[in-house]
DNA sequence: TATGAATGAGACTTCATTCAT
DNA sequence: GATGAATGAAGTCTCATTCAT
């Protein structure tokens, strides 16, 4: 293998390394002395594999929707059931994955916050599209909801019950939500798309 | 005698005015001295009607608690007649206050990840809780839902939509997820709680 | 009386009270505003009865000097008898000051070392030798001792005590010392001065 | 590899350099951004070196302890022969070191009343001690002398003399001061301790 | 006179980044 | 490649002093 090959994956390791330390404490607050120091190499070896505080970051955001997408893609292949069935499955997958989505969105947020330049601003907004995007693209062929306008109904759903469980985590639950969830979709379907199955 | 100044009243107004400015850099970004000259007042100025950097934000977080709360009175009123009505009146308000509705919430998510101090935290924590009360008293007696699992729904699709209208502003109508709430909502109590008007 | 009495009087009590504070905090460590407080003024006040914080430090000190020369005045009233009784006496006094003597040399150390200024600097300097230059006087007709260097021993010797007291206040005691101080002397006037009495 | 750098000895050398220009301006005047200035470095070398002003200061003085034990040391290996050239020999030596000892004198006042953190307080003491205490040692195993309270009697007047040597140099001599204390001694010794030879 | 709100220079300290080794 | 010493701009905060009332 070419030496290339090394470097990327050590970049790969490096990043996976330093997202929960970006998550525990945001952006701004994480410096890179620390970074380094606990990952273990000194701040020469960071600056070495990446350009900036800034690109690291944003190479670990693309690093960690490109795993979203291929992890997706897993849970797409258990073909589901009835429709309560297929919500619970997606809801349960990602309750599971809880703390790494709000930890995606919190220091995606930080980040964010973080920008005046309005180019990074823009790159900074593409990544985060590129994550919500990951899910919807779950969403929408798992669940098999054509329904655009329904399809954000359950997005939103998603991310505030996952902003509102790092706000106040004893307030929701994401087996009742799921629950609601489905049997309000059943009398939605039964009411307003009466013509058969699942479709809508 | 000194000069005359509504001391309460002058950082009231000093709040107010650092509220976009917190909301426009985020809790990092935006220092002491650009908040001091964007205020036209000196830093020392600003260490006089404030302790820290952190006392002046939590104040704001107070501040805008507040103001929610009375809003929210106000808007309560206004006696709700179908249960859709009511809903889009809720979802009208805040469509019109979601600039300020989410620069609370991307600020507040700033400061969080700004801060390791666990008493600080919990204080901010505290502050959030209690701005999302606010709003989620105002949804209860207004829609007049008691169903606590009911409320937590719309209370986490409202968020999500402030969330995702942050970030993809195209793909997310305040006006559109109403209408499907309401359906929703209608179908489900229909089908669910059969015994009569609105009750649930 | 003219106003003027008044605006004296009630300077020297400014400065009698700020005294403590001074010795507490230093010269450098209290502010203005602290200052103002605990004399429960105004900063104002302050500065309409001193020009500025040096100005008040060094007419604090003038204060000080005025007084000790005042006091040793008394205390030389009371004729001596035998030459250790007469050491005892005057170290008795130095150490019921001891407090006050003790504030007076550290706040003017710490003053002496703020100041960059050479005219400022000579200000101090002469102020710190009127104050020991008071207790010379004292100790020079008190004591009865002619000779300069004897007189500076003795000076010195008080000095030290006084320092070494504040930084390991149990290692030296003002009575101890005082009855060395007496044999020596004696056994030195015996040895060297033999013509008579105590004349030396 | 980083650049090579003994960093020990390079903090020793910062230190003994950052010693005058203390001694000169006190604790609290000198600025972390002059001294940064004056030792041709920046200021973060210096918080590179050093976790604090503090913390720079109080290392400083330690090192100034240990080396003044050391000398103490190489001092005490010239064998003396009569107590008044010992003594002599004490007080050339404290002569020759006089600007060092005073500044550390001074210094160590000066930073003393900057604190008002009993545990610095403590620690800032606790290093003045040290440095007394090595003079003290120097003294007592040199000078031969075991009461404890003659011992102290020369601490004193030492110090004393230091002191004063820094606010009116022209009135004290060390030379005059030590022969008078010699003879003092000696009458002091031959009148109370007959016994003989120097033995105290 | 007396007040205390206002000022702004300057203090200590941090941190992304560079570069000699 | 890897290191970590070095940099210096910029952050938060303080404080002597002024001045409108």
């Amino acid at each position: 293998m070419p030496k290339i090959v090394d470097h990327d994956q050590y970049r790969k390791e490096l990043l996976l390394k330093a997202f929960d330390l970006f998550a525990k404490r945001g952006y701004g607050s994480l410096t890179m002395r620390q970074l380094a120091q606990e990952l273990g190499v000194s701040t020469g070896t960071l600056y070495h594999y990446f350009q900036s505080k800034e690109d690291l970051f944003l190479k670990l955001m693309e690093e960690l929707a490109q795993q979203d997408f291929r992890e997706a893609e897993l849970v797409l292949t258990n073909s589901g059931n009835r429709l309560e069935e297929r919500i619970a499955a997606v809801f349960d997958w990602i309750e599971q994955r809880e703390g790494t989505f709000v930890k995606q969105i919190l220091v995606s947020i930080s980040f964010y916050q973080e920008q005046h330049n309005s180019k990074e601003l823009l790159e900074a907004s593409q990544i985060i599209n590129d994550i919500e995007e990951g899910y919807r693209q779950l969403c929408h062929q798992y669940l098999g909801i054509a329904d655009p306008d329904l399809m954000n109904f359950i997005d939103n759903l998603i991310e505030g019950i996952t902003i509102n469980r790092l706000f106040c985590p004893e307030q929701t639950s994401w087996r009742k939500q799921s629950q609601l969830l489905g049997k309000m979709l059943r009398a939605y379907i039964q009411t307003y798309h009466r013509e058969g199955s699942d479709g809508i």
